[in-house]
DNA sequence: TTGTATGCGTTATCAA
DNA sequence: TTGATAACGCATACAA
């Protein structure tokens, strides 16, 4: 302890990590830091990670198969002991490096297609349900539309489940997730006599709101509009957007306990996470 | 080359990383994830990172003196090559562990108080000098302000610098860079006959915009906005926000390039980069 | 060029 | 309980 301190002694993690073949680093896959969605996640990975003291490998996969491959690639020769992976459209390749890699994976925020690993989401299904009914008093199913990504994703077609479970003759729209594509989509929504959307991401939201006012159109009156991730984005606009709420620093901190769980190979009870949704009234819905 | 396919055979990180003394991985201290200022920075240290092949390992510091020690700890006792430190105000502490420890560290859009480390940074003082020169047209000085940082960080000494280069009696607002944070400041603003606002962080900018809106004022014709880190965020308001671009994506790419450059004993001519900022006029100023 | 031993800083094993 | 020693998987230096 004298010498430790004179010395100004820390231990060599990789000497550690080979002699134990533990690192004590999980990785964490994220599509885009800038979307606001996966940052609180993050948020909340890193946050039980500290407390674990794990450290988190970022690896950034831009949402594409390769980088996707390419993150979990180097992720898994820097042996880190888990990770976490957050995208909302996994896919097959890195389901199947995945799956026969042998380190434990959770999903944060992101539904697994197959269902193979522990998962911590909301219950999407049930939310977009709530969300389709509350416009569902205000305007005949027709002029109602659902946002969504133009991947096929397991999560788009829960969201699509939801949505038609409420209003079977809603339309849909297709639209990726950043907030010119939303702002270009408000065009047609307002051409095809759309009167209310609920859109899957927030940044599109925003854009399509916008595009709605900037031609005068009025919000709630004439347009309605909920979002479903709750990012501070959506507080920031006038009006602001009414929306379905995400736990979603807690679905980044749950998602690691579990993680930290498997990684010690302790029993998890239930592997696929259900969190509590809610729903903010905001100004762009009455 | 078989058997490499056969066996699936991966080298060992850590092994490699015992045996060498280079992991290929740098540490990424950065505030806050779900700022978009830091976020963006991150992106483009995170490219250039897999670029050269280099992993990085997060480390969230919430812009406090405890927590940003502990952050490079870990990261020293993880065998980093390098460090990108990102943060409005470095504290006491970090700057001393950090020059005592050896391994390279790079500002990325933070400046350094002591100039010891190499950085990538717009130049501030002229940045906001230009930006109070497009308010000093239509206001007198002492309707214009500056919002700023609590800290008295040497960010915002520049800043201020810039600020009071154009306007010598401009006054000053201190404001956390919080969404609420702004709007609650508004009230003040306006109480106190405040025209036009210099903002240094986007969220604030954002919640003043709001405040001043929400009170029926108009803008640009009865108060005005510029903003300097040109996120996402200005460009969805409405009115959308003029502001000082900075090109983040580029700052954090070229710290990071620099960052290799002194992991690999290259000589670095320049260690204070200066990149180029723009102005872009949008609706909060005419 | 190809092969062989030694060291990197720990953990883990086994003996004392 | 303590102490010595063999892995851990790769680099590196040296010998063949």
């Amino acid at each position: 302890m004298q010498a430790i301190k004179e010395l100004d002694y820390r231990p060599n993690a990789m000497a550690k990590g080979l002699a134990s073949s533990k690192t004590t680093m999980v990785g964490m896959i994220v599509p885009d830091l800038t979307n606001l969605y996966y940052a609180e996640l993050a948020q909340g990975i890193d946050a039980v990670a500290k407390i674990y003291n794990y450290s988190v490998s970022l690896a950034v996969s831009d949402g594409n198969a390769k980088a996707e491959r390419e993150a979990f690639d180097t992720l898994r020769s820097k042996q880190v002991d888990g990770v976490i992976y957050m995208g909302s459209n996994p896919s097959d390749e890195i389901m199947q490096l995945m799956v026969s890699s042998s380190v434990p994976v959770v999903f944060a925020g992101s539904v697994d297609p197959e269902g193979k690993f522990p998962s911590v989401n909301i219950d999407y299904i049930q939310a977009f349900s709530e969300a389709a009914g509350k416009l569902k008093e205000n305007f005949e199913d027709s002029k109602i539309a659902l946002v969504e990504d133009p991947d096929n994703s397991k999560l788009s077609q829960l969201r699509r489940q939801g949505f038609f479970k409420a209003l079977p003759n809603g339309k849909t729209y297709q639209a990726e997730d950043e907030y010119q594509m939303g702002y270009n989509l408000g065009r047609r929504l307002l051409s095809d006599g759309i009167k209310a959307v609920i859109v899957a991401e927030d940044a599109t939201a925003v854009g399509i709101l916008n595009y709605v006012r900037d031609n005068h159109v009025e919000v709630p009156e004439d347009f309605q509009i909920i979002s479903t991730s709750d990012t501070k984005l959506v507080k920031m606009t006038r009006p602001s957007i009414s929306s379905v709420t995400q736990p979603k620093f807690d679905i980044g901190a749950v998602a690691m306990r579990l993680l930290t769980k498997l990684m010690s190979n302790q029993e998890v009870s239930d592997p696929a996470v259900i969190l509590p949704h809610e729903f903010v009234l905001r100004e762009t819905t009455k």
